[in-house]
RNA sequence: GGGGUCUUAGCUCAGCUGGGAGAGCAUCUGCCUUACAAGCAGAGGGUCAUAGGUUCGAGCCCUAUAGGCCCCACCA
C-alpha cells in the first residue's frame, strides 16, 4: 500500500478539486439542530462593486480557521455568507460607467438607473464570493444572502418604521455633511479629516456708528480660512469676557460686499486667545456657527448650491465655484481696503471619505437616529463583559466614541439603496411612516402620496446583518437556533461604522446581543510598511499569490507572527516560508507512505522510548494549541503547530525512526514506529487543518480510508494516556547528547563520513536503559559507529573528547584529533557556564522570601535545576582534573 | 486638545495572567545523508528605547522622558 507522490508539493488542481469535494460533500452547510451546540459566525459582507483584496484575505481565513476548528470539535458550525450593495460604491461606480458611456444619471432617470444597478450586481456581484471560494473560505453557501434581498429590505422597513414610531428616528433640518460631487449627505463617520495647506485671511468689518452709518475708523478684525462663507455671515462673535471688546456688546457691524447690518453677539465659544478674539458666524456653512447662531437665534442663510457652486443668496457670485469665489471675495475686500493680511496656515479640511471631496457642510432636511437612549446597552455590554472585544485595548476606543457620539444621518440623495419608507401627500403635505404605501392619505384621504426620494446609508442595512440574515423579522429556526452568533472577526477601522451600529441594533430589535466576541485584526501593509492601496499601485493581489504559492500559504503567512488587532507587513519571502512549510509536511507525508504498511495499533508495552516521547509532546501540543485557539491567539497556535511538525516530527521523531525502519527486522518495533509516525501525522495534520485545509486534506485522504474528509473528523484532545513524562525526559536527554557530539564534531572538523565509538558512562541506570533502547537512532543521529554503555570511564582513551549532559557523560576517541588544551579550554567554558546558572538558582533557593512568595512548583523546578547543573558540574570537574 | 499603541538579533515580527529572551529572512561553516537543496547539521548576533520605581525576581506591572505610528475632536 506504499504510493508514490510527487516530491514537490504543488496546490495547482488540488484545491479547486477538494473544495468542489467539500461542496457536493455539502460540509458547510449547517441545519438548526437542537441536539447540536451551535457556533456562528457572520461574514462581514463584502461590497458587490468589490475585488478580494489582502484585507479581506485575512479577515476570512481568520473566520475560517475559527470555524473549521468548532465544526471540528462537534459544534454544529455555521459561517453565514452573504454581500452589501454598498450604496454609495456602487452608485458611484454605475454613475461612472454611464459616463463613459455618455450618459447622464440624470437623465437616464431613477427607474432605469436602478435597473443598471440590478444588472450591474447580477453580473459582477458573485465575483467576490467566487475570490473567496478560492481562498478556502468553508461559509455555507446555500445561505448566501444580500442586504438589498426581499428579506433584508423587509428587515430595514420594519426597523425603520418601528424606530420612527419609538421616536429614535427623526426628520430634522440641521447641518450635515454634504458631497458636492456624490451630491449627497454623509455621515460623521464618512468625513476624514486631511491636513491641507490653506490661508488664514485677516479681514475687519466696520462697526456702524451711533448714526447707523459704517464708520471709516472702527472695524472688527478677525482671521477666517474660508472667506467666501462671508456671504453667508448673520453675525460676529465675541466671547462674553473679552474685556477688549466689552465696549461693542450691542453694537453692528456691516458686512462688506453684501452690505448687510449684522450684530455682534457673545458667546463663550469664541476662544479669547485664538486669533483676534472675533469670529464670523456663518451657521449655515460650518457646525459650530451653527450652534452658535441657534443659541443666539441668528437666521441661517444657504449660499451654495448642492454642487458647491455659489447660489441666488450670493449676488453676483452667484453661479461661480466656491474656490473662484473665494477668490472673487479676497479681491474685492481688498479692493475695499478690508483685507489686513493673509498668512499661510495648515488645517485639518474635512474630506469625504469615498471620493476625498472637500465637505461642504450644509444645513438641509435629513433623517435621523437619536442615539443616545439606543447607545446605552451597547455600552453596558462591554463594561459588563457581555461582549468582549480582543484586544481588549480596542473598549477604550469603543467607549470614547460611544461617549462622543451625536445623532446619525442615515438618509442619502442616492438611488442604489433601500428607499425610506415615508410618503407625502401632495394634497395635505401630510407625511406617513409606513411599511406597505398607503393607498390613501390617512389625514385627508388624498390619493397623491409619493414616497421620500432619499434612501438610507449603508450602514443602516449592515447593522441588522447578524439577526436579517438569520430570518428576521421571522421569528425562524434558524434565529432561535443560531442567534445570537458567537464571533464576529473584522478590521478595527470599521468598528464605529459596523460593529458599534450591530450591537446596539441587536440589542434594541432583538433584545440580545448579536455576539459574545469581537475578533479585531489590523491592516495588511506592503513590505515597507505602507497601506495598499490603488493609488499608490502597491496592492498584492491574494488571488495571485495563490496562483503562485497555494491558498494555504497564503493563508499561514496572514496568520503567523501576528496578534489580534495590529497590523502586519506583507512581502514574499514570508510566503515562501510558508510554501516551504507545506512542502516540509508533504514530504514528511510522502516519507510515511512510502514506508507504510499494514499497523495495527501496538501494545504500550511496544511503544519505545522515542514513540512515547512524541505522542507525548504531541499530546500536550494538541492542549496547548487548543487552548490558544479558545482564545483566539491563532498566530501563537499555529507557530506551535508548525514548530512541532518542523522540528519535533521531522528533524528529530522521523530521523530517529529510519534506522528502525532500514536496519532492523524487529517487526514488533516496526509496527509500533509505523503506527506511531501516522498517528503523529494525523492528529497534526488535524491541529493544521484550519490553517491550511487543503494540504491537510488531500494528505488525509491518502493515508487513511475510515475518513472521507478530514474537514468533519474529530479535532484531537488531550488524553491522559498519552502523557509519558519519563519518556520524554529520557529522549530530551538523548537529543542534548547528540547535539553535544554535533556540536563537537564540527568543532573538530570531524570529517562527516567518519564515524567514530561513543562511550556513554552513567551511574543512572534508568541513562543507561534509556540509552540503550535508543541506540540505533543514536549512532546515526550523532554519526556514532558503535554506542558503548558503562557504568564507569573504564577502559576509556584517556585523550577522547567528552561532553557533559545532566546525568552522564559521552566519551568519544578521536586520538590524533584531539587537542587537550583545546579540551580543557571548552570544559573551562563549560564550568564557566553552569557557575552562572548554579549560582542563580542557589541565588533564588536561598532567598528566603523567594520560597515564602514563590509558587511550590516553581520552587521544585527550581531544586531540580540546582540538582541537574551539581551533578554536571561534577562531571565537568572530574573531567578537567583528569586532564591536567 | 483627548485617547490608543509601538520602540526586543542586520531586517520583519512573536513573546499568554512577572521566573533570566524566540521565529522567519539575512550572514558565516560544513553537507547532493535513498521524505524534502523549497532540504540537513552547526555557528555568530540582543545592557528587550532611556531614567526611575514596585517586587525575592521585570521584556512583561507603575511613573517620567525621547522618538515613531494610529484613532477621535476640528480653534474660526
Amino acid at each position: 500500500m506504499s504510493r508514490e507522490l510527487a516530491k514537490t508539493y504543488d496546490p495547482k488542481g488540488i484545491e479547486d478539486r477538494l473544495y468542489q469535494k467539500w461542496l457536493d460533500g455539502k460540509y458547510f452547510h449547517a441545519k438548526a439542530d437542537p441536539s447540536r451546540k451551535p457556533f456562528t459566525i457572520v461574514i462581514p459582507p463584502p461590497n458587490i462593486t468589490g475585488q478580494l483584496h489582502m484585507g479581506h484575505a485575512l479577515d476570512n481565513t481568520m473566520q475560517d480557521i475559527l470555524i473549521r476548528f468548532k465544526r471540528m470539535q462537534g459544534y454544529n458550525a455555521l459561517w453565514q455568507p452573504g454581500t452589501d450593495h454598498a450604496s454609495i460604491a456602487t452608485e458611484v461606480k454605475i454613475t461612472e460607467t454611464l459616463k463613459e458611456e455618455g450618459v447622464d444619471k440624470r437623465d437616464l432617470g431613477r427607474e432605469k438607473f436602478l435597473e443598471r444597478a440590478w444588472e450591474w450586481k447580477k453580473e459582477y456581484g458573485g465575483r467576490i464570493i467566487s475570490q473567496l471560494k478560492r481562498l478556502g473560505s468553508s461559509c455555507d453557501w446555500d445561505r448566501e444572502r444580500f442586504t438589498m434581498d426581499e428579506g433584508c429590505n423587509k428587515a430595514v422597513t420594519r426597523v425603520f418604521v418601528k424606530m420612527h414610531e419609538k421616536g429614535y428616528i427623526y426628520k430634522g433640518s440641521r447641518i450635515i455633511n454634504w458631497c458636492p460631487v456624490c451630491n449627497t449627505s454623509i455621515s460623521d463617520a464618512e468625513v476624514v479629516y486631511q491636513e491641507q495647506a490653506g490661508h488664514f485671511w485677516h479681514i475687519k468689518y466696520p462697526l456702524i456708528d451711533e448714526n447707523g452709518n459704517p464708520s471709516d475708523t472702527e472695524f472688527l478684525t478677525f482671521a477666517t480660512t474660508r472667506p467666501e462663507t462671508m456671504l453667508g455671515d448673520t453675525a460676529v462673535a465675541i466671547h462674553p469676557e473679552d474685556e477688549r471688546y466689552a465696549h461693542l456688546i450691542g453694537r453692528k457691524v456691516l458686512l462688506p460686499i453684501v452690505n448687510r447690518v449684522i450684530p455682534i453677539v457673545t458667546d463663550s465659544y469664541v476662544d479669547r486667545e485664538f486669533g483676534t478674539g472675533v469670529v464670523k458666524i456663518t451657521p449655515g456653512h460650518d457646525p459650530n456657527d451653527f450652534e452658535v447662531g441657534k443659541r443666539h437665534n441668528l437666521p441661517v442663510l444657504n449660499i451654495m448650491n448642492d454642487n458647491a457652486t455659489i447660489n441666488e443668496n450670493g449676488g453676483r457670485f452667484a453661479g461661480m465655484d466656491r474656490y473662484e469665489a473665494r477668490e472673487a471675495i479676497v479681491e474685492e475686500l481688498e479692493r475695499l481696503g478690508l483685507l489686513v493680511k493673509i498668512e499661510d496656515h495648515a488645517h485639518n479640511v474635512g474630506t469625504h471619505d469615498r471620493c476625498k471631496t472637500t465637505i461642504e457642510p450644509l444645513v438641509k432636511e435629513q433623517w435621523f437616529v437619536k442615539m443616545d437612549e439606543l447607545i446605552k446597552p451597547a455600552r453596558e455590554a462591554v463594561e459588563k463583559g457581555e461582549i468582549k472585544l480582543i484586544p481588549e485595548r480596542m473598549d477604550k476606543i469603543y467607549f470614547n466614541w460611544i461617549d462622543n457620539i451625536r445623532d446619525w444621518c442615515i438618509s442619502r440623495q442616492l438611488w442604489w439603496g433601500h428607499r425610506i419608507p415615508a410618503y407625502y401627500c401632495e394634497d395635505c403635505k401630510e407625511m406617513t411612516v409606513a411599511e406597505e404605501a398607503p393607498k390613501r392619505c390617512p389625514k385627508c384621504g388624498g390619493t397623491h402620496l409619493t414616497q421620500d426620494p432619499d434612501t438610507l446609508d449603508t450602514w443602516f442595512s449592515s447593522a441588522l446583518w447578524p439577526f436579517e440574515t438569520l430570518g428576521w423579522p421571522e421569528d425562524t429556526e434558524d434565529l432561535k437556533y443560531f442567534y445570537p452568533t458567537d464571533v464576529l472577526v473584522t478590521g478595527y477601522d470599521i468598528i464605529f461604522f459596523w460593529v458599534i451600529r450591530m450591537i446596539f441594533s441587536g440589542y434594541e430589535h432583538m433584545g440580545e446581543k448579536p455576539f459574545h466576541t469581537v475578533l479585531f485584526h489590523g491592516l495588511v501593509r506592503d513590505e515597507q510598511g505602507r497601506k495598499m492601496s490603488k493609488s499608490l499601485g502597491n496592492g498584492i493581489d491574494p488571488l495571485e499569490v495563490i496562483d503562485r504559492y497555494g491558498a494555504d500559504a497564503l493563508r499561514l503567512t496572514l496568520i503567523t507572527g501576528n496578534a489580534p488587532g495590529n497590523d502586519m507587513r506583507f512581502y514574499y519571502e514570508r510566503v515562501e516560508n510558508s510554501r516551504n512549510f507545506a512542502n516540509k509536511v508533504w514530504n514528511a507525508s510522502r516519507f510515511i507512505m512510502m514506508n507504510m504498511k499494514e499497523v495495527s495499533e501496538p501494545e504500550a508495552a511496544s511503544l519505545q522510548p522515542a514513540d512515547k516521547w512524541i505522542l507525548s509532546k504531541l499530546n500536550t501540543l494538541v492542549r496547548d494549541v487548543t487552548d490558544n485557539m479558545e482564545h483566539f491567539e491563532l498566530g501563537i497556535a499555529v507557530q506551535k503547530v508548525y514548530d512541532f511538525i518542523w522540528d519535533e516530527f521531522c528533524d528529530w521523531y522521523i530521523e530517529m525512526v529510519k534506522p528502525r525502519l532500514y536496519n532492523s527486522d524487529d517487526a514488533e518495533s516496526q509496527n509500533a514506529a509505523l503506527w506511531t509516525l501516522r498517528t503523529t501525522l494525523i492528529d497534526a495534520l488535524k491541529l493544521l487543518h484550519p490553517y491550511m485545509p487543503f494540504i491537510t486534506e488531500e494528505i488525509f485522504c491518502n493515508l487513511q480510508t475510515a475518513e472521507e474528509t478530514i474537514m468533519v473528523s474529530r479535532f484531537p484532545e488531550y488524553r491522559q494516556d498519552r502523557s509519558f513524562p519519563g519518556e520524554e525526559r529520557d529522549i530530551e536527554i538523548i537529543k542534548e547528547a547528540v547535539r553535544g557530539i554535533r556540536n563537537i564534531r564540527t568543532e573538530m572538523n570531524v570529517a562527516p563520513g567518519r564515524k567514530a565509538c561513543v562511550y556513554v558512562v552513567s551511574g543512572d541506570e534508568g541513562i543507561i536503559g534509556s540509552f540503550s533502547e535508543g541506540r540505533l537512532f543514536f549512532a546515526s543521529l550523532a554519526g556514532a559507529s558503535d554506542v558503548i554503555l558503562q557504568g564507569d570511564k573504564e577502559g576509556i582513551d584517556q585523550d577522547a573528547v567528552s561532553v557533559v549532559i545532566p546525568g552522564a557523560t559521552l566519551y568519544i576517541p578521536f586520538a590524533e584529533l584531539v587537542d587537550i588544551a583545546q579540551e580543557v579550554e571548552r570544559l573551562t567554558k563549560e564550568r564557566k557556564r553552569l557557575e552562572g546558572e548554579l549560582a542563580r538558582v542557589n541565588g533564588m533557593l536561598s532567598n528566603e522570601k523567594f520560597l515564602a512568595k514563590a509558587p511550590e512548583a516553581k520552587v521544585k523546578e527550581e531544586r531540580e535545576k540546582l540538582e541537574k547543573y551539581r551533578q554536571m558540574m561534577e562531571q565537568v570537574e572530574a573531567r578537567l582534573a583528569q586532564l591536567s
